[in-house]
RNA sequence: GGGGCUGUAGCUCAGCUGGAUAGAGCGACGGUUUCCUAAACCGUAGGUCGUGGGUUCGAGUCCCGCCAGCCCCGCCA
């Protein structure tokens, strides 16, 4: 509906001006604001939308809020398309203007939706070169080599690949970068130290598992905070890496491998595309950064290192903020100076960068002050053009039941492979007691199929249906909970249509002379023509709860809709009405779940 | 000391540009199945929106103070 509501946006903007050139008193019209205030009704009782401009030009009109908005309403029954949209306006309160739809338009907007296969959401208009659509880059997941993917991955990765997906079906380009963490002195000591107890492993490919990485990943660490020959070594390693000398550079070119291959694990459970671009790809630009932002005037050195300062403000006084270091003291460059780097090269131009409009970056709250800190200093050094955004996606932290950071029973880090396999488990234990408990007989493919997507769905949902913001209460008992606001309600919703279809709803596929009667079904129509509206909200916001919320709803008016209303013993007009509205519920669930990530049955 | 996020029903959370009597789900209690998958639907109970000020015709929402929890703050990422 948002070219409709633009529609009558513009009608009561129109009756609105008219009103205020109709006033005796001029001198304040050039103070007043002429938004008509257009919102959603927050009850369905209002209608469709409310107006709330009437109550705010209450004073300066000096004027009752009910009379102005008896003006407004006036003006706008003048006016042809506006009837043509709308029944007569209601006015309401203290002087709230409740619109309502005509059944006619709703059809017709139900129409233009049969007829769509992106449901009513439009390409982007927006265009950079060339007309074209704006680059967007997107910076998530991002694990680090010779570690394994644990719980702290999960939010990134979700949360990054459903941004990604809604971006992309507006039209924009994506480029799902994964920033992973292929370099910096732990290479230094993991090289050391597999030199010293696995010399085979560095130059055989597949000769070690990413579990034992890990296991010798904790015993370098360990030698070198203890051992003072060790951190040496360590660190003449971390140089002739950099130089590229041949068997060092071959050993951390097998441990990124043998990484990638764990993470690619992963990455296809959750059916997650991502383009690989680590740390090291800016190596060779770092020391250009930092010229950069010398010739810009902008390094300060200070107790031997290189830093940018930056002001923070509070109340419009001004307080000194930490330094961005870009160049340590020993002249080795840190994380900064490598996403300053990242920044310069996304939002360069085609042949020396990405070209990007827009960067998210979708990281734990916790780098909020870091990246505030490099977005300012790209802001500095010009690298950002008008109009291009750097965007920070923080988001909270993944907690136990108890509240606190979680953890596995014995204390350690969970292991994202282990999380999804209990997932599913869950789900197949779930799904097998209720086979038993209603006497129907599936074969293992079958259960294996709804276990996997349900558990994967579960997953998935219980994070993106929360606003990102607030920590994140991990619970397999609720996010797989068969009722509430859950992947697996939702599923079901989708099931209990394909259910109609199976019994016989194939053949009622036109969409000609529609016929509705029952307030449930005008229900369900208002929500699916929602569906447009939610998806430009998500890649404005990008918080994709907003689109579960949506889902949720829509699930639950379609399930009262089921219950309450019957589509295959129904008359033969209403039926072929129905059918039709299941079909678009069906294809909205579908693609608005498509764009959470999640994959939809048939059965379950 | 500086900064950020959070605080809404017993629990987990929504609440878009400030708008009408603050909403879901779970849990609790009660009801619905000769009918398209009851993994559903209907109903009841449950609130000083952390707290104190301010702005406004109107504040959960904006501004200021305070309290509580979590997180970040120069050479780790």
């Amino acid at each position: 509906m948002l070219s409709l509501t633009r529609l009558i946006e513009k009608k009561l903007q129109e009756a609105l001006e008219k009103v205020v050139k109709g006033q005796s008193d001029q001198s304040f019209v050039s103070e007043i604001n002429c938004n008509p205030q257009l919102s959603p009704a927050s009850k369905p009782e209002y209608g469709d939308f409310q107006a709330n401009c009437a109550l705010s030009l209450a004073k300066p009109f000096k004027q009752s809020p009910r009379q102005i908005a008896i003006n407004i309403v006036d003006q706008l029954h003048k006016d042809d398309t506006f009837l043509k949209l709308c029944k007569p306006a209601q006015i309401a309160g203290p002087g709230f203007i409740n619109l309502t739809l005509r059944e006619s338009c709703l059809i017709k907007e139900l129409n233009d939706r049969f007829i769509d296969a992106r449901l009513g959401v439009p390409v982007t208009e927006k265009t950079c070169l060339a007309d074209s659509p704006c680059q967007v880059v997107i910076d998530f997941s991002s694990p680090n080599i010779a570690k394994e993917m644990h719980v702290g991955h999960l939010r990134s990765t979700i949360i990054g690949d459903s941004l990604a997906r809604v971006l992309e079906f507006r039209g924009y380009p994506v480029l799902r970068l994964n920033h992973v963490g292929d370099w910096g002195t732990q290479f230094g000591m993991l090289i050391t130290h597999l030199k010293d107890v696995a010399p085979l492993a560095l130059q055989q490919q597949d000769a070690l598992e990413l579990g034992d990485l890990v296991a010798f990943y904790r015993e370098a660490k360990k030698r070198f905070d203890t051992d003072q020959l060790f951190q040496q070594a360590s660190r003449e390693e971390v140089v002739k890496l950099q130089r590229g000398e041949e068997p060092s550079k071959r050993a951390w070119t097998m441990l990124c491998e043998q990484s990638r291959k764990e993470f690619q694990k992963i990455y296809d459970r959750l059916d997650i595309r991502l383009i690989e671009r680590g740390e090291s790809f800016y190596n060779s630009y770092l020391q250009e950064v930092v010229h950069d932002l010398d010739s810009y005037g902008l390094l300060v050195i200070d107790d031997g290192a290189r830093c940018v300062f930056l002001k923070g403000h509070k109340n419009g006084e001004e307080h000194t903020a930490p330094p961005v270091i870009v160049q340590k003291r020993d002249g080795g460059f840190n994380y900064s100076t490598t996403d300053l780097a990242a920044v310069r090269y996304r939002l360069a131009p085609i042949p020396q960068g990405d070209g990007a409009h827009r960067v998210i970056y979708v990281t734990d709250a916790g780098q909020t002050s870091h990246f505030a800190g490099v977005f300012e200093v790209a802001k500095l050094a010009n690298w950002v053009p008008e109009g291009a955004r750097l965007e920070h996606v923080p988001f909270g932290l993944v907690q136990g039941e108890d509240g606190k950071k979680l953890k596995t029973r014995s204390g350690e880090t969970v292991r994202l492979c282990d999380l999804l396999d209990e997932a599913v488990e869950r789900a197949e234990s779930d799904l097998r007691k209720r086979l038993i408990d209603e006497g129907r007989n599936e074969d293992e493919n079958f259960i294996q199929h709804v276990a996997t997507t349900v558990g994967i769905a579960a997953v998935k949902y219980a994070d993106l249906s929360q606003n990102r913001n607030t920590n994140y209460q991990f619970s397999f008992d609720r996010m797989l909970a068969l009722q509430g606001n859950t992947a697996p309600y939702l599923l079901y919703a989708l099931v209990r249509i394909s259910g109609i279809y199976r019994k016989g709803g194939e053949h009622d596929l036109s969409s000609e002379g529609l016929h509705f009667t029952e307030p449930q079904e005008w229900a369900l129509i208002r929500e699916l023509l929602k569906f447009d509206e939610v998806i430009v909200l998500v890649e404005e916001e990008l918080l994709p709860n907003r689109l579960c919320n949506y889902l949720f709803e829509l699930s639950q008016i379609f399930n009262r809709f089921y219950d309450q209303v019957p589509v295959l013993k129904a008359p033969k007009k209403s039926r072929m009405s129905r059918l039709a509205l299941c079909r678009l519920t069906a294809e909205t669930l579908r693609i608005g779940m498509g764009l959470l990530g999640i994959s939809t049955l048939e059965r379950m």
